[in-house]
DNA sequence: GTCTATAAAGGGATAGAC
DNA sequence: GTCTATCCCTTTATAGAC
């Protein structure tokens, strides 16, 4: 939970510069390879400030990563904050759902991020948690539930809606999620990430239209 | 390539004992994390040794990993070394590869080599490729062949066969792995992989299936 | 809160003897 | 090839002045 709520309290300047500095030291490196002098000196600010900031180095990093899994908005489009089922037909649906959700995890910082929760994982299990819970599993867990009405509706013919939800998910990431995070290649670039949909889209539904 | 071929050269046993100690370690804590120190500790060997039989920590790393990349095998069954397609029906090849290929990715070294890929691969670019290469890049080309030669024979009506070998690999992957590498939990059940298999391909053929 | 300066510890790599 | 002992640098964390 950030502060910089913009209230009543006078937000801390240079604690915002820690926080960017750090953030993007850690995702670009990790964990081990970032010392706390280097984010000082991005920072522009004495080591010392740092300290009176947090506690340590283990609590910098989890506090601030912790927040950036939380703000990972991994929900595109129609699913994003109500939690009111969309009502539109699957095909636009799903992708819909899956340009947004590439948009984001074929992202240079999506996949940092992503790298860096699975590297430092057995280090920060809190870390995974929270990455897993504002990001996987509260996808699946919407897509499910429109699977569901679509179901109930007749028009898909789903039997385990969070196992088919899992299954949507996984054909969408596969491909790249596999390349980006080894590093064997670079950005995606859009037109493969809607070739990388439709695919996704069409297999899917080829498997569970009613 | 080992050079431990037991023909004419003397094979060192302090070497094997150096290797031995540095892959579980790197396993188990990552690059950054295990010290010159710790794996001569462990070896029982000082750390003098360590060094003449490696230049540096980062080709100790790099050597040890990639043989365990080139090692894996990846292919289960019926997709061993030979080149000839299997000529067994989609469900019985699908699910032999599921379950060969689940036993080897859910198995705790399989999952630790491949948090510790996706983790250094920015530090250690050619580690990522040969994992890339000797695992699901060599799989799914092989996967592809198959679906091909199903294709012709009419059994099976696939399109891209690269793309849709992805995306089986990619639903029998994706459970497993999102929760395995964050740590949200232990090692795998038979129970759960044979259900894993199951559905995706039941997925499959329901999409596929001429 | 913020700075400069420094303490304390650990790790990569090497020297030199055997 | 192998060992003990050690150099040198980096890093985390803190002391004390302003």
């Amino acid at each position: 939970m950030p502060d910089d709520l913009g209230q009543s309290q006078t937000v801390s300047p240079k604690r915002d510069a820690i926080v960017a500095a750090a953030t993007e030291l850690f995702l670009d490196h990790g964990f081990g390879d970032v010392s706390m002098d280097t984010i000082a000196a991005k920072a522009e600010v004495s080591k010392r400030t740092v300290y009176s900031h947090f506690e340590n180095k283990e609590q910098l990093f989890e506090g601030i990563m912790s927040d950036a899994c939380a703000c990972q908005a991994f929900l595109g489009g129609q699913f994003e904050e109500d939690t009111s089922v969309p009502v539109d037909p699957p095909e636009q649906v799903l992708t819909q759902l899956g340009l947004a959700f590439l948009g984001v995890l074929g992202s240079s910082e999506g996949v940092a991020l992503h790298r860096l929760v699975m590297a430092e994982g057995s280090k920060f299990p809190e870390l995974g948690k929270t990455f897993y819970e504002f990001g996987p599993e509260r996808l699946s867990r919407k897509l499910g539930e429109y699977l569901e009405d679509q179901t109930v509706k007749g028009v898909l013919r789903v039997e385990n809606f969070r196992e088919a939800a899992y299954q949507y998910l996984a054909m969408l990431t596969m491909p790249i999620m596999m390349e980006l995070t080894i590093g064997v290649r670079g950005p995606v670039s859009e037109k493969e990430i809607g070739e990388i949909v439709d695919a996704s889209v069409s297999t899917f539904l080829r498997a569970f239209t009613a």
